[in-house]
RNA sequence: GGACAGUUGGCGCAGUUGGUAGCGCACCACUUUGACAUAGUGGGGGUCACUGGUUCGAAUCCAGUACUGUCCA
């Protein structure tokens, strides 16, 4: 029923829907483990509740689902743990955008109001990309959906929490931090996108207090002058060693700064001077504590100037671009500002809102990350832990070991309120639940720290918290570590490395053995995809256009073992679409073919020489698909399969079993091979595609032995069987194909009608070909359309269309019908091909050093080549000269 | 600025130890034969980015250059 009216084509839309009602009616996927069972388990990246799905989830989606049912198929006992992330800032700015649209602001509700409210929306619309991974055929165990957020999720990211404060791994520091004026929060490092802007630098004099002229420093942001507490010089410029001591004045204001000596300044950039702003800048944070200088906030948390002693009344409260321009005009009118250039440099970003980062000083919380990197940079130097492909864990490597500390305080409201209590009397402590008494001085009035922890915090427990850590839980006895994780290659550092310190350190192990890092999906002009830039593709379209499986195929074949980027093409996906279509009419005529039929291993005695051949290449190409996915090379296992149904069982065995379907002695044999091999088919390409494989075997017989199984999702996945390698079938069918193939083109070339039956000559000078040729001349017959083969006729007629295969020849006795120039002309073309190839292969030969220093085996074949090839010459030039 | 990757017919891509360049789409021609026109059959089309090196022999190995992209600062 599953196709489009009045064209027998395949209709994924009913199929998926049938099938994903079935397996959830059913259950199938909700964990299920049994005894004595190797282990296979993976985490899903949890993607954040107001996220929709993207092709990057469903790429990943589909390369894991593969494996967990490859895995699950192979016998394993798998889980695959699906879930969220509570993105603090994303739904934040959600709900308050929501809220917003009400006439509401979060203020004015308060947080505990605020966090009710997000609540509600987490509940009506957290779920949505949990749903839309099902469109995809994703086998979740999805009965252990978790959140960041769920109550026993808490509780491991309090005991993280709380342990490593007690270890003095977390402490709060007043720093620079990446600062995002409008979300109001700070940010960690890897939260800021640097991106390159067209700006200016600005050259400005600061005039000496002593009269004796200025310094001339440049900067990109002017209007941080007022914060400036020191102009810097390197130690060894020449050019201002005079000035070190002296001091100047800041424009602007009247303050007096001194002229300071640093290595950190750079000579040659700019003019060699640096104005130091510490309160507005990470690196002259630095050299502030280096030479004990005071920090002055001039730009408050909302970038705007603040109303202090720093900062002239006239720009109190004003925007801190604003503030800009109006300082370059003033500079400009005193006579101070030297020169403006034009200037791109990279200026941080705010990822989630995109406003330019302010480096801010504030109070925030910190973990301490030497120590925690150094256990987490062995495993994967040790190759514990192996990166797929490998060239990933140099990304890993180097930024563990150049890491700062990690800012993993968020001033937010929705997320996992800081854990920790201070009491009147100014104890501060961290506890798992909140306390009665201070834990110091049993002091009962105690305030707990307004911040939340940042989400990636959470998400560094996700391998383990989900499985209930810190409770010793089956799953987690049985699970982990898990095996692998896949995830995209920009999340290497904000995510795959914090799981990796965060397990070793709590659990003392590795999270999982193996690290794959899939492609990114890119426009088809090879530009990133982006929603906001509009040119995002969104992969449940293109399910809805192509099908699941489909897109599923598509993803399989730019899997891990492709290039690191790959640009999306929809052709592709309609070429999937296609394939699915001839499997399923494929399966048609399998299936009609099977009445009466009982299905039966195959006895390798009784065979022909195309079951023999069609075994050998199925068996071939399930070799070469379980070394394919061994190595996570979707591509291979992909094109092997797609190959093999398409070129080899379609187009070839298919035919030829129509020949042999008709011959009563050959019929049961026949149907056994077209079953046997069917029926595999659909276990091997289950993982990629799950839905049409799961409709037409269920619709496929089966033998007893498959009594045990529900669904072809727990059915043993087809392993190659030695008995049925044979490569002298596929020489043999190689040979035969070769020889359809040759009067095929002639028909065309000579415009035979297919109508028409012509008789073909085959002359073989070997003996083992003209043998081979007229036992299996039933092939050639309906394969070529030909009434006959004759291979007894040694004298060709005169008016013959002629070809050669290696030392046989194909004639077409044409007659009358013949166009002799034509003829000709295409003779003349073969025989310059074969002279130009001949030229070529001698030269090799030719180098007596070829001959010296070449493999014997080598040239062997080249010789043997050349000998074909002057054989082929001599024929063409024969068949010219009957012509005359 | 540092690192990584890519560059093969019009387009998207394969090409595992170096040994006569393949696939899909598109293109041209023929075919509605009873699994499939979302198909079948045949055909045209590439000096494998450039330069140099190693080698009897290089798309393949090495070095450099150019362009494109990604990650990190």
């Amino acid at each position: 029923m599953a196709e489009t009216p009045n064209t027998g084509a395949y209709n994924p839309k009913e199929i998926e829907a049938k099938w994903t009602k079935e397996w959830f009616d059913r259950e199938v996927f909700d964990l299920d483990i049994l005894p004595d069972r190797p282990v296979f388990s993976c985490a899903l990246p949890p993607p954040n509740i107001t996220g929709n799905l993207h092709m990057g989830h469903a790429l990943n989606g589909t390369l894991q689902d593969v494996l967990i049912r490859l895995k699950r198929m192979q016998g394993y006992n798998v889980l695959w743990q699906p879930g969220t992330d509570h993105a603090g800032i994303s739904t934040q700015m959600v709900v308050e955008r929501k809220l917003k649209q009400e006439g509401i602001k979060r203020r004015d509700l308060g947080r505990q109001k605020f966090v009710e409210k997000v609540w509600q929306w987490r509940k009506q619309y957290g779920d949505t990309i949990m749903q839309q991974y099902r469109r995809l055929g994703v086998s979740f165990s999805w009965d252990r959906i978790a959140f960041t957020m769920d109550e026993s999720y808490v509780k491991a990211i309090y005991r993280a929490f709380c342990t490593l404060y007690k270890e003095g791994h977390i402490y709060r520091g007043n720093r620079i931090c990446n600062w995002c004026p409008r979300c109001l929060t700070s940010l960690s490092d890897l939260e800021v996108e640097h991106e390159d802007v067209k700006g200016h630098l600005y050259l400005i004099k600061y005039p000496l207090t002593d009269g004796s002229g200025g310094l001339t420093v440049a900067t990109t942001r002017p209007e941080t002058l007022l914060g400036d507490v020191a102009v810097a010089v390197h130690p060894a410029d020449d050019r201002y060693k005079e000035f070190v001591g002296k001091s100047v004045r800041l424009p602007l204001t009247d303050r007096r700064i001194p002229v300071i000596a640093d290595n950190y300044v750079e000579r040659d950039f700019g003019t060699g001077c640096l104005k130091i702003t510490p309160a507005h800048d990470a690196n002259d944070w630095e050299v502030g504590q280096r030479h004990n200088l005071s920090s002055p906030v001039v730009i408050d948390s909302e970038g705007k100037l603040c109303s202090n002693q720093y900062v002239p009344d006239r720009f109190h409260g004003k925007d801190r671009f604003a503030v800009r321009k109006e300082a370059v005009a003033e500079l400009e009118e005193l006579g101070l500002m030297v020169e403006i250039k034009d200037y791109e440099h990279g200026v941080g970003h705010c990822e989630r809102c995109h406003t330019v980062i302010e480096p801010y000083l504030s109070d925030q919380w910190y973990l301490s990350m030497k120590e925690l990197a150094e256990p987490a940079i062995k495993v994967v130097e040790e190759e514990r832990i192996q990166f797929v492909p490998e060239r990933y864990s140099a990304t890993y490597l180097d930024w563990m070991k150049n890491l700062r500390d990690w800012c993993i305080s968020r001033q937010l409201w929705w997320g996992h309120r800081i854990p920790v209590w201070t009491c009147e009397n100014r104890h501060v402590d961290a506890y798992e639940t909140a306390p009665e008494k201070c834990s110091k001085c049993e002091s009962k009035l105690l305030t707990q720290d307004e911040d939340v922890l940042d989400t990636w915090f959470s998400s560094a427990l996700w391998p383990f918290a989900t499985l209930g850590w810190p409770e010793e839980t089956r799953e987690f006895k049985v699970f982990y570590p898990t095996t692998i994780l896949s995830t995209a290659r920009e999340i290497i550092n904000l995510w795959v490395a914090r799981m990796i310190f965060m397990s070793i350190h709590f659990v003392k192990t590795i999270p999982f053995k193996e690290v794959l890092i899939h492609p990114v999906i890119q426009t088809p002009d090879g530009k990133r995809m982006s929603k906001s830039k509009g040119n995002a593709v969104d992969p449940l379209d293109m399910i809805d256009k192509y099908g699941a499986d489909a897109n599923r195929f598509w993803f399989a074949s730019v899997g891990i073992k492709g290039d690191q980027d790959v640009r999306f093409k929809e052709d592709k996906l309609d070429e999937y679409k296609r394939f699915a279509n001839k499997l399923w009419n494929a399966g048609k005529f399998v299936l009609s073919q099977l009445d009466g039929y009982t299905p039966k291993a195959i006895d390798p005695a009784e065979l022909t020489l195309a079951d023999k051949w069609i075994l050998h290449r199925f068996n071939t190409m399930l070799k070469n698909v379980g070394h394919a996915y061994n190595e996570y090379d979707f591509h291979t296992a992909t094109s092997e399969i797609y190959d093999f149904t398409w070129d080899y069982y379609c187009d070839w065995y298919i035919e030829i079993a129509k020949i042999q379907l008709a011959k009563p002695d050959l019929k049961e044999q026949t149907q056994r091979v077209l079953h046997n091999i069917f029926e595999g088919l659909m276990r091997a390409m289950h993982p990629t595609a799950p839905f049409i494989t799961d409709e037409l075997w269920s619709r496929t017989p089966k033998s007893e032995l498959f009594d045990n199984y529900d669904s072809i999702m727990f059915a043993p996945y087809p392993r190659d069987d030695e008995r049925f390698f044979n490569e002298q079938s596929d020489t043999e069918m190689g040979l035969i194909m070769k020889v359809i193939r040759s009067i095929r083109n002639i028909r065309q070339t000579f415009n035979v009608p297919a109508s028409l039956d012509i008789e073909v000559i085959v002359q073989a000078e070997s003996a083992n070909e003209k043998n081979l040729l007229e036992s299996n001349s039933d092939y050639i017959t309906r394969l070529a359309k030909a009434k006959r083969v004759d291979f007894a006729t040694t004298t060709l007629p005169p008016r013959s269309a002629w070809d050669t295969v290696g030392t046989i020849r194909v004639a077409i006795p044409l007659g009358a019908a013949i166009d002799v120039d034509k003829t000709r002309e295409k003779l003349n073309q073969q025989l310059a091909a074969t002279q130009k190839e001949f030229a070529k292969q001698s030269q090799i030969v030719a180098n007596p050093d070829f001959a010296a220093k070449a493999p014997p085996e080598k040239v062997k074949i080249i010789t043997d080549q050349l000998a074909e090839l002057t054989h082929k010459e001599k024929s063409i030039k024969e068949q010219l000269k009957m012509l005359d």
